[in-house]
DNA sequence: CACGGGATCGTCT
DNA sequence: GACGATCCCGTGT
């Protein structure tokens, strides 16, 4: 056993986004805000890979303001405001030139909880803490003023380790997306993926 | 529990 | 000027 370090850059540079995905789960994503530490066990996430996923922001390899960070190499945050009122947290993946990028929409509360109540302006602990990609990013302290943060770098403020919390036995699910009804055929693409029977995971 | 609507603003047409 | 990779609250059953 060694003390948990962040992921490294080659973790989530592999192309394949949806292996990635998959991956992540089991994993902490972690902030340390204002010398405050709060984390939680990813339970679900989903792939959105360009240029031929008509849900991802950089369908076609649209290149916009916004889409510019998905461009990078992977390891950086991507983190977008939805509804004008949410923060959309997303990890970039993939090679240099390419845009993919994983969404994490849900997490198992671990470190500070306290803090994280607080966040969200709650006062007893259930799965509506973060279950659901605004209200994670909200408990975590995340918001769109860190797109484009490193999450590799050494002293980064925002990371993802491995603390041994793999998925077990009970293995992986995974589904549709949820909100992308818009995309077509893309729609129907089981590129959503939990931990089955946790009650962290989001309603959809 | 199922639904319906309002909140709220950056982004792109 | 329209529209979200959402959430919460209200109503009705």
């Amino acid at each position: 056993m060694h003390p948990p370090t962040r992921l490294p850059a080659d973790f989530y540079q592999n192309d394949d986004v949806v292996a990635v995905a998959r991956d992540l789960l089991g994993n902490y994503l972690v902030t340390c805000f204002d010398g405050q530490v709060t984390s939680g066990r990813i339970v679900e996430t989903e792939a959105y890979r360009a240029p031929e996923d008509k849900a991802c922001h950089a369908y076609g390899n649209r290149r916009t303001k916004r889409t510019e960070v998905m461009f990078s190499a992977g390891g950086v945050a991507y983190i977008y405001l939805c509804y004008g009122i949410h923060h959309l947290f997303n990890v970039v993946t993939g090679p240099e030139g390419s845009a993919h990028a994983v969404l994490i929409r849900a997490v198992e509360p671990a470190d500070n909880i306290p803090l994280m109540l607080e966040r969200r302006k709650m006062q007893n602990l259930k799965p509506q803490l973060t279950a659901g990609p605004g209200v994670m990013s909200m408990a975590l302290g995340i918001r769109t003023d860190w797109t484009g943060h490193d999450m590799t770098a050494p002293d980064s403020l925002i990371w993802i380790e491995d603390r041994n919390g793999s998925p077990n036995e009970h293995g992986i699910a995974s589904g549709p997306r949820i909100g992308v009804g818009y995309a077509g055929e893309c729609a129907d693409w089981p590129w959503r993926f939990w931990i089955p029977g946790s009650p962290w995971v989001s309603k959809g």
